[in-house]
DNA sequence: CTGAAAGCGCTTACAG
DNA sequence: CTGAAAGCGCTTACAG
């Protein structure tokens, strides 16, 4: 493997100090009063070198490592994908080095990825959707690195959630308006997916409670399946449960929504099923049972998000709701009402 | 900002030398014959001090970085997702630290973030569907950097990609058979989305000629409709055609779907439609019109990948075609024959 | 206008 | 069984 050009090699090559090349490439040269015949000639043999600065040198030496990172739970899913990639760019826009790790819900993993986060000397960590973000907020604190929780709140940090109460209470009102107008009289309404005692699942469950109060209703206890995140288990549970049209369901994630069809293709009447999902996608938009998403706004929570990194304030308690945005599904031509 | 603990504040504290501390927290202590009391020790006061090592300390010493690059068009993208999510993990059974950056399709980002790849010392970079792959190729060996082409193919480097001639072919074969069984004659069959000169496309359209070709038929030219990637243009486009149902049409892409399906939705007869979709969704393998989806095999991409990485050898010639899963779609109970 | 020098935090061959 | 020391590639105050 060939050695990389370092700016020894530049300068031996340009007949200028090592210091001078390095100013030159990190463009203090002006400041040092470096003219600029030498900058030129600097720039040109290190761009004919192909010259690339050496992070792991010029980070150790430097004050600031510029590092920021972010743990989030998948890449595969339109929610953390869209957050990981609008994170990147707006650090990238703010001359951050984004690092970011996917831990995959596994709390070990969440840990040693905080870890190595403070091995990057990462000056800021953004931890997503983490199972215990007060454990990694400590060894944050510990090591001097700031730490945002986002999508999950914790104490030890400032949170940026979505506003899970109200958007699980607006899309409650519509299934239960749209069951109504479309079968004519009340039918049972189903809460899938997620876990009882995770933040978003119970602010969600309240605003569903809170929307059957509203209509005069309440929900049956064995009408909340709620086995986790994944698919497999929703549809064995709400299998067992077994459901019959017509009803309408609160599906808490997409995910959720993919054990759900699985059900009700083996329903002898599909469209006596309506239902509304908490969380965004295009497709899953176009189902026929479809009725409304809540799309969480991810652009308006990593605004608040780097609001907070670029303000040095970090109060631990500061705790950001961000409205979801709540999007109709087309109504598909072929469903008759009632 | 408290500074962070050095292997010096460990030496001092467990009164050792800091090359000890060292190599007790490496490991390799016991081939520097250091006594496991002391190494106890260290290790207990490094523990209770919150000590991580610095990355860029201990980087820029080593021989090898063990840092290995990938830069992908998208997160928010199912195929793109899985490809970053698999990568991570099995870049870290390997022991390495993985460095993923998402370069939005933008030429220039991309040539930028192989540069930044070559900063952190990465000593192999997979180079995922870039616009220009041997551009990064020949920066990646300029400065003694591994470069692998994934899902887009390049001269200077190795490439793993889809089959995609041969999973083309297998979906227009079906197109054609579940048109002809389901419409009781040959109805027009159409191609959108993607852009010609890709190599992607141009592989997909090859297949999808050759399985008309087979059946006797030929396909129409201005039912070819290639404008790009993203979902608005195609719907314009296609639009614009003004398709008449009964008709099939060959989605290139998942988010060449989206702009199908704006289409479809306003034709008189959407039922009249059949789909097939190379590339897979879960959400999208529901809609009533999709009959088939060719899910590229991501888990055997990346076995290949990691093959070539872990071997040396890496022949710029090496290309690996990995076939694709067909996946047909549930036929839904509500859609009549002809 | 520019160079010599110290030092960032670590690793590891070498000496004892 | 352990320490002293050199050096990875850079940055930047300091001296001239």
């Amino acid at each position: 493997m060939p050695r990389r050009a370092t700016i020894y090699d530049i300068a031996r090559l340009a007949e200028v100090s090592p210091g001078a090349v390095s100013s030159v490439l990190n463009g203090t040269w002006a400041k040092r009063r470096i003219s600029r015949m030498t900058a030129d000639r600097v720039n040109r043999i290190a761009a004919e070198q192909g010259y690339a600065v050496n992070f792991q040198a010029s980070m150790l030496r430097r004050e600031r490592s510029h590092v920021i990172g972010m743990i989030v739970p998948k890449y595969d899913n339109r929610y953390f994908g869209a957050i990981a990639e609008r994170f990147e760019t707006m650090a990238r826009a703010r001359g951050l080095f984004p690092v970011i790790t996917c831990t995959r819900r596994d709390p070990d993993l969440e840990f040693e990825a905080a870890r190595e986060m403070v091995s990057y000397q990462a000056e800021c960590l953004v931890v997503t959707g983490a199972t215990d973000p007060d454990r990694i907020a400590a060894l944050c604190h510990a090591a001097g690195v700031r730490a945002i929780n986002l999508d999950l709140p914790g104490r030890l940090a400032p949170s940026v959630l979505s506003d899970n109460f109200d958007g699980a209470l607006r899309l409650t009102r519509l299934l239960v308006r749209r069951t109504e107008a479309d079968f004519g009289a009340p039918v049972p309404l189903w809460f899938v997916g997620g876990r009882v005692g995770d933040n978003n699942t119970t602010e969600r469950l309240r605003g569903f409670h809170a929307a059957l109060a509203e209509a005069g209703r309440s929900a049956e206890p064995s009408h909340i399946v709620t086995p986790g995140y994944s698919s497999a288990p929703v549809a064995a549970e709400l299998g067992r449960a077994a459901p019959a049209a017509p009803l309408g369901i609160f599906a808490n994630s997409t995910i959720a929504v993919e054990g759900v069809m699985r059900v009700v293709a083996g329903l002898p009447d599909p469209a006596g099923v309506r239902m509304a999902c908490f969380d965004w996608d295009p497709f899953a938009a176009l189902l026929p049972q479809m009725i409304a998403m809540a799309r969480q706004d991810v652009e308006g929570m990593l605004a608040r998000l780097f609001a907070l990194i670029d303000g040095e304030e970090c109060p631990a308690a500061a705790r950001t709701e961000i409205p979801c945005i709540l999007e109709l599904a087309p109504r598909p031509s072929g469903r008759a009402a009632g």
